[in-house]
DNA sequence: GAGTTAATTGAAATTTAATCTCAATTTCAG
DNA sequence: CTGAAATTGAGATTAAATTTCAATTAACTC
């Protein structure tokens, strides 16, 4: 499925498709979180699998382009990724005492952001959105 | 006017009102645009001001602190900051393209942020939106 | 299959933003 | 003024990400 995606991207560009890059196709897909990269690697690693920390990063941008993984935000330190199986679009709050993630989605907020775009003569492609704050859990 | 207000954020905090703070200070409200660290850093000393690196970088934490000056977002190279004098909050459109920055603001979009909030039992601070994608020059 | 060639890999070096270290300096309350 | 505590700066350090380049490998051709 994704791998059928990925082969047909690499193709197009004349790219082959190598155990290292196939690796990490795996074990991105293997989980249905955020990831980040240096983490990403250590799982690949202890799954038996292999790659080198360079391959890791240079797949991930592969996979980026192909559309099968989306660069989900920029922490302080690093980027955060997620995959795009049975996943779609959605923006993200997070909570600043116990750094929990919640995604949401919401219909309305697209559209409002589609009419700012033609109101401003703007083609949006896409869009990151990110709320700060605290979560119910840590309001108590 | 700025200055009052960061005299005060310091005084509270039992910090004090070194020269270099006030160089940072003063560059940072000199110019009314984004601006990264490293550039900041250079105006400083361009203008004939002193402040080191590293004071550049404490400064400008105890800004964000104050409420001065805003962390307008993460590019691929580090932060982008923003200072805030007659700078309400608002988010931001870049263009893929050009690189053009056109800031908006939308009270809709505020409010349904609000509610997505309060649908979640979220505590929203603050938030950051950037929409990507292609302008209105660029589009010709 | 074997041969060819361009793409790929990995370990280590490099780059770059940002933070930290610590001796010397400066602020500021009294 | 004086002294305690905060601050500074040059350079070291950290950590993410990218690059280098010789050795390897995928995949196409025959």
């Amino acid at each position: 499925m994704e791998q059928k995606i990925f082969r047909d991207f690499l193709g197009q560009r004349g790219l082959k498709l190598t155990r290292e890059r196939m690796s990490v196709l795996r074990e991105v897909f293997s989980f249905h979180d955020h990831f980040e990269p240096e983490n990403l690697y250590m799982r690949i690693r202890e799954s038996g699998l292999k790659a080198s920390r360079a391959s890791v990063y240079r797949t991930l941008s592969l996979l980026v382009e192909s559309g099968l993984v989306r660069k989900a935000m920029r922490t302080e330190r690093g980027n955060v990724y997620e995959h795009r199986f049975g996943h779609g679009h959605h923006d993200h709050m997070i909570c600043d005492s116990c750094g929990e993630i919640i995604e949401f989605y919401s219909e309305k907020l697209e559209n409002i952001q589609d009419e700012i775009c033609d109101s401003n003569k703007f083609k949006g492609v896409s869009h990151t959105l990110e709320i700060r704050g605290i979560c119910e859990k840590c309001r108590k």
